[in-house]
DNA sequence: ATAATTAATGTTATATTATTACACTGTTAT
DNA sequence: ATAACAGTGTAATAATATAACATTAATTAT
């Protein structure tokens, strides 16, 4: 399968990186924060890297949270088929890697048959750790 | 089974008809627009409305658009297991009735064997009507 | 019945998230 | 060289949501 090699701009890259080395999701104006040193100024700066990265699944929106993570699946392909766990008490954000549950909401047809080319998916519970603690 | 009753407010009752008049999805800031002849003067007045009305399930945010919409299912035990069909071109909103879909996520176990108690799913496509007039 | 508790209200101010508008730069295609 | 396109920089502003504080209404416990 080819890949489409996909070259990013400068801004482009700063933000990537921020968010990849971040542990969790990250905020849009704390991505910015972040970067003022590495010359990115303004919000719309990393809103339109945001917008990029997005659209070539390098990132997804946590949505019920407005923060940005960096995608889990090699394959790119499952960019506009996303699924996350999100832990209701530490926040804790995951993606979900699981085959079955992709094909099932992929080829989903809703009752009068109608399928879809994307979806997003948010889980919410305790993760293992909070699980414990309680 | 019992249903619990459950009393609205004022505030919440004159929300929560906008919202179930309404055609489509609705953004908090119209909302407020909407009811300011009665007497609804500040946003957090309707966010507060908002709040309660989700907690009890009579509403859902869509998440992706933040909108809110009148809960579609009689059956309030749902509201902690949404899906909804969402058009990109005319921005139509369905709620999902499904019930091998939500029996299936809310069954669903992650990889590690983790279960969720909620969860929200957004499908993306064109609506009937979109699709026929391409 | 009254005190304590909880839920809702009203109001002002402010925080957070995201986009519009405009001028400019660099790269690729014909 | 010109057009088309993607990216940049900057300022201003729009849209979404919450904090803080004072007050009132409704519910529950004694
Ligand atoms: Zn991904
Ligand atoms: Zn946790
Ligand atoms: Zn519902
Ligand atoms: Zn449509």
């Amino acid at each position: 399968m080819a890949v489409k090699q996909e070259y990013l701009s400068k801004n482009q890259q700063i933000v990537l990186n921020i968010i990849e080395k971040a542990k969790g999701p990250l905020k849009a104006y704390s991505i910015l924060y972040n970067v003022q040193k590495k010359g990115i100024k303004a919000p719309l700066q990393v809103y339109r890297a945001l917008e990029k990265l997005i659209k070539i699944g390098k990132i997804h929106k946590i949505e019920s949270k407005n923060a940005f993570i960096a995608c889990n699946n090699s394959d790119c392909e499952i960019s506009n088929a996303t699924a996350f766990s999100i832990c209701d008490n530490c926040e804790k954000v995951k993606e979900i890697k699981n085959l079955k549950l992709s094909k099932y909401l992929t080829n989903f047809e809703d009752n009068s048959g109608m399928k879809y080319k994307k979806y997003n998916l948010e889980f919410f519970g305790l993760c293992k750790n909070c699980k414990l603690k309680q």
